[in-house]
DNA sequence: TAAAGCCAGATTTTCGAAAATATTGCATCA
DNA sequence: TGATGCAATATTTTCGAAAATCTGGCTTTA
């Protein structure tokens, strides 16, 4: 691993866990400090997340963090009921038995987390969240995994990443609950599309991910009227 | 402009233009020389273009330009008919009186450009073939442009920056012509837009896109054997 | 002969200083 | 007072040297 790769990877982790505030200058002298790495990497790093849209820079000015809105979280969730709607249709048309058994099994995984963090009734520790988070992202990954197109998958892994800034912060917040069974949403899409009904499978990601997207806006403007 | 912002569209212009060959190593040192800049702006700059897949980077080893293939092209072909496709659906719906007068223009344009080059049965320079390369992709990103999504523009920009590789290749090597009228293609997509036809504009895009790539084959499949 | 170890040269990666540029606070002037 | 210019400071950007790592060829060894 180099320095450049490490410091990438801590940096788009720490933004997307809301370490920086959207919007907030990153400045190099501090990053240095805080990452404990030369000017280089972290310059390479940052044009880097660039490409990613998680930071944006200007000229002369350095980077800061990319901010966050109801209308970018809408186009980034429509966005992935479009591009991961049709990468499943081509997974349940393409995939095998390998995938099947891939699939199963990260949606098992995302099952046992599930219901590990649904009994503690205490507060839910860092690293929990995160595999939570990661099961989570391994599940739908799995779905859309047999697609046969390198820009669906890296499209969709764009998309998940913005959609993540926006779960991550609504789930710390925690004002709000979701009424909702995710659980039994993700059941039903494994469901459908372990009988290859693609038709039903895409339809039910759609309203997953619209359901989603309904959360985090109220969520959103929940946040702004308490700011206010 | 920094030096790094110059350095990278330099470095990309010339990529897309096959100044290095696909799979080529880059080496810092002759990459030096040739752009005059330190090393600095140079990863900074190859760093991003990792992010748009013209180059790829394995630890240690330093950048090579991407490589190019048959199966990579249909990828991106298809993605773009994918994406383009439900692009120009939304901007049908969504296009005002400006977006129709943009896009009537840069299709005169574009049509300027083709006649000019049509007539002239020498050699076509550098610039000339700059430009209709330029107001071809303005052509098709007016047609989209007001769709709405930045994400969909996103991913249409990178879907068409990976394909104008291979346009430029295979309008280089010229050995093979099409036989199409692409000039009429692009009208009858144009028509089925204005008259807001969302069918069978998008329709007409697939076939577009879809002959290049049958197109884009033939050459492709030429230059290997032609090299064996 | 084939495999493993090692050295020299080439190359990438990282660092900190220097140059370039932006920002802030203060003084000056109309 | 309010705008403008200037100096001091903060910050980004760039450079070239140094450190780390890889590559290819040579030698040694079994």
């Amino acid at each position: 691993m180099t320095l450049s790769n490490t410091v990438y990877e801590k940096l788009r982790a720490d933004i997307i866990d809301g370490l920086f505030a959207p919007h907030q200058p990153l400045r190099l002298e501090q990053l240095k400090q805080q990452y404990g790495v030369g000017f280089s990497p972290l310059r390479e790093a940052l044009n880097r997340l660039q490409g990613e849209r998680l930071v944006v820079s200007a000229l002369q000015r350095g980077f800061r963090v990319s901010s966050l809105s109801v209308e970018e979280m809408w186009d980034a969730v429509n966005s992935r009921i479009f591009v991961e709607g049709e990468a499943l249709r081509r997974s349940i048309g393409l995939g095998d038995d390998d995938w099947e058994a891939a699939l199963v099994a990260s949606f098992h995984a995302l099952s046992i987390i599930v219901k590990r963090l649904g009994q503690a009734d205490r507060e839910i520790d860092k690293d929990s969240f995160d595999e939570l988070e990661r099961r989570h992202r391994e599940f739908h990954a799995a779905l859309i995994s047999a697609c046969g197109s390198a820009w669906l998958l890296d499209f969709a892994e764009k998309l998940n990443t913005e959609t993540e800034r926006y779960r991550v912060m609504a789930l710390r917040s925690a004002t709000l609950r979701h009424e909702r069974d995710v659980e039994a949403e993700h059941k039903a899409i494994l469901e459908a599309t372990l009988r290859r009904d693609a038709d039903a499978a895409s339809g039910l990601l759609r309203d997953h991910y619209h359901a989603t997207g309904q959360f985090l806006e109220r969520v959103l403007r929940d946040r702004v009227a308490r700011a206010s």
